[in-house]
DNA sequence: GCGGAGATTCTCACCGCTGAGACAATCGAC
DNA sequence: GTCGATTGTCTCAGCGGTGAGAATCTCCGC
């Protein structure tokens, strides 16, 4: 969604900082796009592949815990657990302590899907960024950690 | 729409392509919160300011231009094109030499409203990545672009 | 010129998700 | 205890698209 940017007759600071967030756009489109089709292989969307993966790596979690995780809306949610409960990759389970509350925790099913699939996903992502050596991608990553960082931090406005 | 990452367990090279897949889409998550924020205080969605962008930096073009420049589907033009012809900011002019194709190109009024707020989204875009200092922001594009390229020239099968 | 392959745009049924509002349960000041 | 504010989840109308297919037009070998 980001037009290819040619930003001349700006100043130096300007086109740097256009220049570094068009690059950044299509990057991580270009990456992207990888782990989509990687996850639409298995018949699963991004957003229900995002709540496997943090339940499985993290164990049953709170359903506003897994928004927060998988940054979707509180709606997105309800909507992403129950079409994974629909397919028997995962349940909802009342917590004994809040009765608000629901913890969310993958299936033995939706476990064993997730030991299968998320090794491959993971082999995919690698070769998708192995276009940066080792030291490259180390660098990237402290680079990409900082600029988010900050960039969360920034107030919207002003 | 990425959990967060935490992936012990698995090898160096798996966990640094893992780790560089997260940072890099928290990283543009952060800053394309930025620019989203920024146009929809125009009352414009993403589509529609990148297609503005577009037009603006590179003057009338075709239909399916537009669409490869907006990384959006042939029906996502269409409507996109729809609404901003509505709103009186673009207009379609019949191609004179291929009556198939439509040419897309900003009214006055449209050129004029992006004169006005794509350096105010400029500005705000320069701050969204103002975490990183230039020496950084230099080496982050050269990074950027190599790993964006790579990724995309890769079959997405394999 | 003709005919078929390819290009260009539009239509429309559908999808994944949002976010305001509703409801129920809990917390905290009193 | 009581009651307002807060928290956690769900509902639902609606949004911003997608993508297969239709319709129209162009190109090119014959």
């Amino acid at each position: 969604m980001i037009a290819e940017g040619e930003f001349r007759g700006y100043d130096e600071a300007t086109e740097r900082g256009l220049k570094l967030w068009t690059v950044l756009a299509r990057a991580y489109n270009a990456v992207a796009a990888h782990s989509r089709a990687d996850i639409a292989r298995h018949g699963l969307t991004v957003g229900e592949f995002a709540v496997l993966e943090a339940l499985y790596h993290k164990g049953p979690l709170l359903l506003n815990e897994v928004q927060r995780k998988v940054l979707v809306s509180s709606g997105g949610v309800t909507y992403l657990m129950d079409r994974l409960a629909e397919r028997g990759l995962v349940e909802r389970r009342p917590c004994p302590t809040d009765r608000r509350a629901v913890h969310a925790a993958l299936t033995p099913f939706g476990e064993e899907l997730m030991r299968k699939i998320f090794p491959e996903h993971a082999r995919a992502m690698v070769r998708a960024v192995s276009g940066l050596d080792e030291a490259e991608q180390a660098e990237a990553i402290r680079l990409l950690r900082k600029l988010g960082l900050a960039a969360a931090e920034l107030e919207s406005d002003g």
